[in-house]
Order: structure tokens, then C-alpha cells, then sequence
DNA sequence: TATCGTTTGGAAAACGTTTACATCCCCTCC
DNA sequence: GGAGGGGATGTAAACGTTTTCCAAACGATA
């Protein structure tokens, strides 16, 4: 037989106990400073005898808050979920854990069900704030959001909006813009670039960072050279054999994320080709298999984690009324140099 | 100026509306089949009309239930979590969604403050049940809960426990006999395996798997091929070096997880020899990198998300009171075949 | 027509807090 | 010695539900 849990000691039992009124109690723990020093030793003493703690569910009512922040992750049918939301979730976990909130986490399916998720938590009243993760660049949760006049904050940006908002974004154009440079740095000129589906609004700053260095160091875009992935193993794939069957292939793949860098990996092994030697290869994400890859994977890490709690820092201060505009951060990505690109041979057609 | 949010109309207002009493309002929502069809539904339309809905912290302090269920992730602070548990998070969201409860996640760094966590959530009252992952093989956060009476049901198994607990697990016993029986079935008799750390309770069933397999076939299991890996990567590549060292090396190895796997790869890479060929290699998990290996590995498959919704079954039998006897399954993994386990050549030594 | 079950709906008591307001007491200052 | 002030505590009203009683109304039966 389990030990019955602590039968539901509540506030009126300490008061009795401690011969005080309810009131003093709940000031003991709300407000200790406006309760003399040894009524108050008193109310904590047995408070702590009969291992009371206030009930959450009276405070919440009372309140009228929640203590809960909200975040919703897509999880697709098919294949598995992002891994990026688990750093994301680990950051945002431990920054709430410090401020004594909750995190509820709601998982949607498709696009389409997306905001009605939103709807739920926000009209039914379950959390006092929440994350928007994965924006595209017309974001209708976030034009919800700030029609219900509720506190969120963004992971990544977003088109105009009618009113700021708060985010945290990664600075995609800087990003590519550095990857592009190493290579240049490496001595390749003939560099290509595997893009992501242009209505998601990193797309083009991904391709901005690249042009402008290209552009910088005085190089020809070919257009051969620009592709569109989907941002999926099998993508990346495809537009490398086509790359590679150009009359006159690149010497370096940028790709718009790990997983398409993965599928130049595939299309490069079946020619006999190895990364790092006759094509060089840069991803972005650093995923977790990036560094089992052979070679590993020379890529862009973005550091959710962190991102997380930075997020979580930037909902407390707008919850405290701190305005969105002061609460908005694009940090740069870091090259993690790995062994997929090194300087040009000569192996190609 | 955002739209106010539709301002608290709570049940008072529209009992007034509908000109009856809050009962009333309260019934139609609650037991419906008590109240006259008319008055019902001039009740609905007028609640329609204001868009009033009921107050979740009005009914959780009612009720004295929170509607949320709690499960602790572990992010270690250097290396990244645990993909599966944003697989098991996929599940469970599902399953919680359609039952109209809202899942709780806490993040916890150490083994050591995971059970403080559990104790917040359940003393704190912040959550009615829990979901418990990464099972040991002496777990104090199941006898804690068990002691605490409060419904929970287990991903993974564990050692005696003074009462029986609702669970489901891999079998990765059957599972590991499969495997093994799967390269016998190849034509392989020098069968290695780098197993888990002991304290796991997972480990114990993996190798016997492997065991009884090899004794059903007859085979001899030299202590030299059963190797005890850490895990990870590299835990996974040291062991695969001395293998490959031995006088008599084995023709296939089987891991106890794929990141171990992905070690052997890289040891097999650099003498120079190509997995599912001179090597064979099979995993454990089917990680996502695992598709993108090459060759990609075989391995088998453990249905994080399928058990999330049927973990999320038990529960909510757990709470109408069904016997933890009867909420406990093993499911067998599948075998997932890939590139990386082929017939044995005569390459080694 | 009196009686009796059966719907139907209302009044009110929880659930456990927090907090505005009132009260009391003691001290100080004119 | 009374007014005034400030500190410590108590009283009671919320917060928004659900649910237990009851009472009224109603139809049916004797």
C-alpha cells in the first residue's frame, strides 16, 4: 500500500495550527516583509511540519495566470520530427524551469492544423505566453498572436508585420556569406549553391549571403549553378547529379541545409568522387549526424539551445512590459570546420 | 491597437443572457442529457453569441485536477538530446491532444536532480500523471511514484519493484536474436557484439539475445568477441579497432545501439575495408543518420511514436482504474535491412 | 382530485488562494 | 491627553467553476 500522499493540507489548516489568519499565511510566503519576524518564524515552522505547500490550482485561479508558456512542435506523419526542436525544447525547458513556469507542448501535423492548435491554447486559455517556432515569411500565428494581444516570442523573423514583435533569428545571409568565403578562401571559384523552397523566409538569405560574396570577390553566378532544393536528402541528391553532369561542374556545393549536403555525399560516392577532395561540400544545421559522415560534415551550427533560453529571457522582460522592438536579436551562425571542403583539385572534367 | 481579447465573459454572464442559472449553463456543457432540449439550446446559442468558454482554471480548481501530464526529459549539457524522446513527445502529444490533456515537459541535466524534478511536478501538484522514459535497472523515480500514488505508466521496463506498474518495452532480447539470426542467416558464424554498459537494463536482454541465438546455432561465443561499448561514437570505434586487431577477427559485428555502429564504420574505413562487405554491421535505434550512412545501416527499429500513443492508452486506463497487470506489453523491434550486413567474404585475414 | 414519481432548474456550498480594506494597538508628537 | 501615524493582523470578497441538495412543476395514476 503506497503512503497516502500529504492529505491535502491547506492554507486554513496552517492558519489554525499557527493561530493566525489566513491572511498572514499567504503573506508569509507572497509578502514576508509585511508580517512581523516571529509570527512569521511561527507560520513557517508549521507550515513546514505539516509539509504544506500552496496549491497551484487555487494561486492560478486567484492569479488569473496559467504559469504555463505554450510552444507547439510540428511533428509530419511521415518521417521523424526536426531534431531541432529537442535543443530548442532544452533550452526553452531550462530558462522556464528557472522562472517557475511550465512548458506545454502541443504537436501538430500538418501546416494546415497549425493555428487552430494556436487557437486552443491562447482562447481556451491554457498558457499565459507562447514560442513561435519555424516562422515562414507571411506568418499568420503570428499576426493571431498579435490580434489576441497575448506575449510571444519568435524563433526566427518574419515579413512585416502591423506591430513588432519580439525574436531571436539566425543571421542566414551572414552565415553563407562567411561558408562562402572560406571557400574562396580555399581557392575554389567555381562554387554552387543548393537553395531551400523560396516561401521560407530564410531561403533568401541564405542565397543573399552567398551572392554577395560571390559578388564580392569579383566571381561569376552562373545560373547553372543557382538550384532549388526541397531541403531533403533525396533533394540534395538530385541537384547534385545534375550539377555534376554540367558541362562544367562546380568545385564546391553550398547547400541550404545538412540533409541535402548528405544527398551530394550519396551522388559524389556513386561517381567515385569524395567529398572534401574533388568537390568540397558545406551544410547548414549541424546535425547530429553531420560529424559521422565521411568526411564529417563542414557546416553552419546555429546553437538552439541557447537560442532557448535567450527566448525565454525575452518573454519574461515582455511580459514585464519591456516593448517588442527592444527585445529583437539576429546572432551569426558558426562555421564548424570539418573535413567535406578543402582546397580545389584538379579531378574534375 | 490589437482586438481585446473576447473580454472574460464567464458563466454568470451568460446565464443572465439566457435568463437561467449558472447551473444551468454549467449542466448543459457538463450533462447535457439533463437539461430540457429547449432551454438547452438557447443556452448553446446564447454561449455561441458571447463566444463564452469555460474557464480551465475555474474548472481545474473545481475539479482538482490540472488536465496536464508530466513527462522529464534528460539534456545533458554537452552533447545533444536524445532524438527518440522527440519522437516519444510526437506520440504522446497525439494521444494527450485527442484526450484533451496537455503535456508538461521539464528538461533535467543530471541523473542526479531527475528525481527533484519529479517531485516538483508531483507534490507541486502541477501535473495528475506521468510518463516515465529511460528506465534503470534499479529505478528510484518508479518507487517514488508508486510511493506517491499517483497514475503513471513507464517507456521501458525495470528491476522488481515492490508493485506492479503499467509499462511498455522493446524486447530487445528478441530483437537482438533476430538480428543475430539474420547474419547466421547470411552465412556468418564469427559474429561479434559490442554491448551496453551493465547498469542499463536494456543491456542484460540485448546480449542475451545475441547469446541464445549463437547457442541455438551451435556456434561458439569467444570472449573476445563480446565487447562492452559506452554508446557512443567513439566508445563504438575503440571497441571495433581491437576487434579488427584479433588474431581471429569477427566476419559481423552487432551493436548494442547505431552510434557504436557508426564507430565501427569509421575503424572499418580506415584499414581500408567497406561495411556489408569484408564487414558486416548491424545497429540498434535506426537513428535518422542511420539512412545515410554508407552503406546505410541495418539496424533495428524501435517505434518511439507508436508507443507514445499506446503509452498514453495505459494511461488514461491507468486513471479509470485499470490494474497495472493488465497495462504492460513488449513489443518486438523490427529488423530494418539495409546496406551494411551482406554475406561474409574471405577479405580478412 | 389527491398522490406520487420524474423532470427540470435554482440556491448555495465548496475548491484554495490572494488582496483590498478595516481594525487594532502602540508609539510619537504637539 | 488627544490627534495622528504606522505597523501587524484579521475580515471578507473575489477568482470561475461543478455539484449536492431542494423545490417547483408536471404528467400520470388511483
Amino acid at each position: 500500500m503506497p503512503l497516502s500522499r500529504p492529505t491535502n493540507i491547506d492554507i486554513r489548516r496552517v492558519a489554525a495550527e499557527a493561530e493566525v489568519s489566513i491572511a498572514t499565511v499567504s503573506r508569509v510566503f507572497n509578502q514576508p516583509e509585511r508580517v512581523n519576524g516571529k509570527t512569521r518564524h511561527r507560520v513557517l515552522e508549521v507550515a513546514e511540519r505539516l509539509g504544506y505547500r500552496p496549491n497551484p490550482l487555487g494561486q492560478r485561479l486567484r492569479k488569473g495566470r496559467t504559469e504555463a508558456v505554450g510552444l507547439v512542435i510540428a511533428t509530419p506523419p511521415g518521417r521523424s520530427a526536426d531534431a531541432f526542436f529537442l535543443e530548442l525544447v532544452a533550452g526553452l525547458g531550462d530558462g522556464l524551469g528557472e522562472a517557475g513556469l511550465d512548458l506545454l507542448v502541443t504537436t501538430c501535423h500538418s501546416h494546415a492544423d497549425e493555428l487552430a492548435h494556436y487557437r486552443r491554447l491562447v482562447e481556451g486559455q491554457r498558457v499565459d505566453a507562447l514560442v513561435v517556432a519555424r516562422t515562414r515569411q507571411r506568418d499568420d500565428r503570428i499576426d493571431y498572436l498579435l490580434s489576441q494581444d497575448i506575449p510571444f516570442v519568435v524563433h526566427g523573423r518574419s515579413g512585416p508585420t502591423r506591430e513588432p514583435f519580439p525574436f531571436l533569428d539566425m543571421d542566414g545571409e551572414q552565415g553563407f556569406f562567411n561558408a562562402t568565403r572560406h571557400l574562396l578562401g580555399l581557392g575554389h571559384t567555381r562554387i554552387a549553391m543548393i537553395g531551400a523552397p523560396p516561401d521560407l523566409n530564410f531561403a533568401r538569405h541564405r542565397l543573399n549571403g552567398y551572392r554577395s560574396a560571390m559578388r564580392e570577390a569579383g566571381l561569376e553566378v552562373r545560373p547553372d549553378w543557382m538550384r532549388q532544393g526541397d531541403l531533403s536528402e533525396d533533394g540534395g541528391y538530385r541537384q547534385a547529379q545534375e550539377l555534376l553532369a554540367l558541362p562544367e561542374p562546380p568545385s564546391a556545393v553550398l547547400c541550404a541545409n545538412d540533409l541535402m549536403a548528405l544527398g551530394v555525399f550519396h551522388a559524389l560516392r556513386e561517381r567515385g568522387l569524395r567529398a572534401g577532395h574533388e568537390v568540397s561540400v558545406v551544410g547548414y544545421d549541424d546535425i547530429a549526424a553531420a560529424q559521422y559522415t565521411d568526411p564529417p560534415l563542414t557546416t553552419l551550427r546555429q546553437p538552439f539551445r541557447e537560442m532557448g533560453r535567450r527566448l525565454v529571457g525575452f518573454l519574461l522582460e515582455r511580459m514585464n512590459g519591456t516593448p517588442a522592438q527592444a527585445l529583437q536579436e539576429v546572432w551569426t551562425p558558426e562555421l564548424v570546420v570539418r573535413g567535406s571542403a578543402g582546397p580545389p583539385k584538379g579531378g574534375l572534367a
